[in-house]
DNA sequence: CTTGACATACGCACTAGTTCGTACATTTTA
DNA sequence: TAAAATGTACGAACTAGTGCGTATGTCAAG
């Protein structure tokens, strides 16, 4: 087998190995997939638990030191698998790395689907958007740690993954729905454009999470406290909110 | 001479040969230091000029390829000087990358201090500074940029360096400042915390450049259109302002 | 229901190439 | 001439990726 066909062989068994249900708990996929019950000392094959041990591992790897930083053999050697793994299911530590950021784009997708805003009145909608933006970033820095790594290489990897491209769109309808009902209503006055207002949330909310290191060097300030985060999540609101209001 | 040893000389070689008068142009430097006019095809020794060449470059690969996918190599091809120099005056990939870090932020700081800020209405001040903010990052894109690749280290080699960790105090005093007057003149209601207040106001204008790649190719805009640029000045602004009126 | 054949899943040990760092020699300056 | 500054060429260690052999699951034929 050359180097090609294993390579178009992977993206395929990938493709079909973890179809839509991919946020299954490990023990559900380990009950579906594993008919007899393990062996002894014997290998049992589990792919999906394989792969998705694999992407965990990465994940922390690559959030950790960043992609050149991360180390494949780390990687392997943290892993219930082999190094031979890796390659055999990701081709190579691009494609590895690719898989991670996809997965954590995924993750977050979910998410941010099923708000029911629209039958809120439009500040408190706000309100609650903004709440969830803030603690998405918090609980996740994963994710934000792998976006700030992203911009580093210049978004080249999102570029080349569709999946990735084609999202956040619907934040930005929610948005621009609230504020459209909020000058309807005469609540807000100012006609902002919604992509500048998630970026006014956005860049906070992310801020916090992905400069905490510099930031609570410099100013010897600890972000993650209760009370500041309160705080913090307050006043990104009250600033949108008399933003708007002016 | 050992490793140790020459480290040790390299620190102290780079703080003698490189005064206070840091910001020199490279062409004065040249006028300054070169006596003799420059030989035919024999080599000159200008130690300044080397390592200012060094730390450019350097600053160039550090900040497109992060820490650890910076080659030394790669910087010392595009040097007019050789790889043995990059370790001679610095010692260490790491310290050539900490160098750059200082002078980095060794720049900003000049650029902080002198604001006559004091004599202008507090809303106007606050303006001002918001305003030097912004067009800061936006004309700095390698200092934000090595800001976020620190953050990825967790601002591991920041927190080794003196020089970098007892800064950016002045900007706190400056907003306390115009945020006291501010209220003590009734156009500010709100009691706010100069740092929060710095954290709002660095996090859009920080934001707008770390993530411009991201962001970018996610909603399909160009962040550094001049009408963009001038409507999210704008826009930080009043969102302060109007939440301090609040 | 057993057997055998074939595709998938897995692991060990190795290699080719890269990358940081250095030993040694040479030139410039004081 | 001594000390500082610079250039060349090389090596030890690391790192991404692979060759090859083995184990496991499945499915059809007998």
């Amino acid at each position: 087998m050359t180097l090609e066909q294993m390579r178009k062989f992977d993206v395929d068994n990938r493709l079909s190995t973890r179809p839509v249900s991919v946020s299954m708990a490990d023990e559900t996929v380990k009950a579906d997939s594993g008919m007899a019950a393990k062996r002894e000392n014997g290998r049992k094959n589990d792919p999906q638990r394989t792969q998705e041990d694999i992407l965990d591992v990465a994940t922390e790897e690559f959030t950790t030191h960043g992609l050149a930083g991360g180390r494949v053999d780390a990687i392997a050697e943290k892993t219930r698998t082999s190094k031979r793994m890796i390659y055999y299911y990701f081709g190579s530590k691009e494609g590895l790395y690719l898989a991670v950021l996809e997965r954590a784009y995924r993750k977050i997708r979910t998410l941010e689907e099923d708000l029911q805003l629209s039958n809120l009145p439009p500040e408190q909608a706000l309100r609650v958007l903004i709440s969830t933006t803030f603690e998405h970033d918090e609980a996740n820095p994963d994710f934000v740690r792998l976006v700030s790594i992203e911009n580093i290489h210049h978004a080249a990897h999102m570029l080349r993954s569709e999946a990735i491209r084609d999202l956040n769109v619907s934040v930005i309808e929610t948005i621009a729905a609230i504020l459209d009902r909020g000058v309807a209503a005469g609540v807000f006055v100012r006609k902002a454009d919604p992509i500048d207002i998630h970026m006014l949330i956005s860049a906070f909310c992310f801020f916090r999470v992905s400069n905490r290191y510099t930031f609570g060097t410099i100013f010897r300030r600890d972000l993650s406290e209760p009370e500041t985060m309160e705080r913090h999540k307050g006043m990104i609101a009250d600033a949108v909110i008399s933003y708007l209001k002016t």
